[in-house]
DNA sequence: CAGTGGTCTAGACCACACT
DNA sequence: GTGTGGTCTAGACCACTGC
């Protein structure tokens, strides 16, 4: 591979007495430039959440550089949790409806027991209407204030007991469409759901976390006195290239259950 | 590399009569036993936190593979940030005395204001005494009931306001010599001090996180009123290996600062 | 300049899954 | 068996650092 086509060094051989250009030097290594185009026809939706993606060496001539540099591409891809690579059979596009990913965002555990052992979450959607967005929440989903939001809110329970009160604002357009219904008939994770009827896969997201008291709307919901220490938890979550479509803050019962968070 | 000494793959060519080792396959690859072999030299102390380990070239001929191999070795430890690469220098043993990985395992920061323009933390120590083990300090690291430890008690605050009250608990034998003058007389982060004065590195952590009230001991210490809504922050270290090392329980107040969190 | 890590390639072979 | 990802190697060249 001598020089693949969208190969694009800022310093050109031709006109060295151009201006020196003090910007960037804008190099990248050549199997960023095809994360990058992996990446673009994921955001593109050429390939689905959960659909096998072409082999290493179909890439590779596809993009017209050596196996190995796809493979490294793919590599990054697959730590950040966007691919899943599995021997035999392919690497697959990253998605939350299987098992083993499917609480992946969801850090709130049990004090004791098995992980997960207690039986499935109960939803109950308390709210589910389309509104204008408020400053803050146009802020952080990069909309305008103004601009149509949905705003969900609901309570999950672990076996009886309410554990999770959360109020969710989504973007409007790219979820036109969603109810209550939609999301009361549903089993399984809310990004899943997001993802087949949406085209919406969530990738990444940021929390912040504080310790607030139980106000007189939120306690009866979860159950507990007014004033209990509660979790507030914050997350903004993103799709694809960063772009942010989520804005949630939950409210969570901590007495029986806890955060996990692992740093390293 | 034809076969290297210290591979050894289950199913040996010699002797498919012999029994069929039900257990496991045991193989692992070539750069994982050279990442364990890394680990143990780091382990042993061949090499100090902040030190320069050997070039790749001088490792590859040292275990006998390719530099290759050794590559992808250094690799996975340096994303884990056991190691640090640096180009054009060489490749260094990771350390929690830079300016940069400084507060690694603090995700307590402001909500205003960027990261750390706050002054530095002052820390006070408010107590620091050898005891032995209560059953719950001694099951999580690894002692047993009675065992030696230190318990350490502080405040850290900012700008004057107290914002964390902590408590650590140390196994005894490997901080042998820890007092609150240590402690005290020190700036910069503890977990250097652990590092310089006692050759322990803390490599990762796992914390539990809970809402909680502040009580009648602690709510002077960090200066709200008892019953305060309080970050309650439980962190286990590590060195390598997964050894438990440090057992920390924080009280964060939250009414300045957020404990962030990324999920990915 | 020499020495280090960083990138890219090409080919060989292994392990695994499906058919 | 065929096709996939996984490992290992060897060599070339680039980019950065410091003498």
């Amino acid at each position: 591979m001598a020089t693949p086509s969208h190969i694009s060094t800022a310093s050109a051989d031709a006109s060295p007495a151009e201006a020196p250009d003090n910007t960037a030097p804008a190099f990248s290594p050549l199997y960023q430039q095809i994360k990058t185009l992996i990446l673009r026809s994921l955001q593109a939706g050429e390939w689905k959440p959960g659909d096998m993606i072409p082999s290493e060496f179909d890439l590779a001539a596809r993009f017209r550089v050596s196996q190995g540099t796809v493979r490294k591409a793919i590599d990054e891809l697959a730590t950040d949790n966007l691919l899943v690579r599995r021997q035999g059979k392919g690497t697959f596009v990253a998605t939350h409806a299987e098992q083993h990913t499917q609480y992946r965002f969801l850090r709130l555990l049990p004090d004791t027991g098995t992980l997960q052992d207690q039986g499935p979450a109960e939803r109950r959607i308390i709210e589910c209407r389309r509104q204008r967005a408020p400053a803050e929440v146009a802020r952080q989903l990069a909309l305008r204030t103004g601009d149509a939001v949905l705003q969900v809110k609901r309570v999950l329970a672990f076996d009886g007991v309410p554990a999770i009160l959360e109020e969710l604002w989504l973007p409007g357009v790219p979820f036109k469409g969603l109810t209550a219904e939609t999301l009361a008939d549903d089993k399984g994770p809310m990004y899943a759901l997001f993802e087949t009827q949406f085209g919406v896969r969530m990738v990444r997201a940021v929390e912040k976390i504080k310790a607030v008291g139980a106000d007189a709307e939120s306690a009866p919901l979860l159950g507990v006195p007014a004033g209990t220490p509660l979790l507030s938890v914050e997350r903004l979550a993103f799709t694809y290239n960063d772009e942010p479509m989520e804005l949630r803050r939950g409210l969570y019962r901590t007495d029986a259950r806890h955060y996990r968070n692992e740093l390293s």
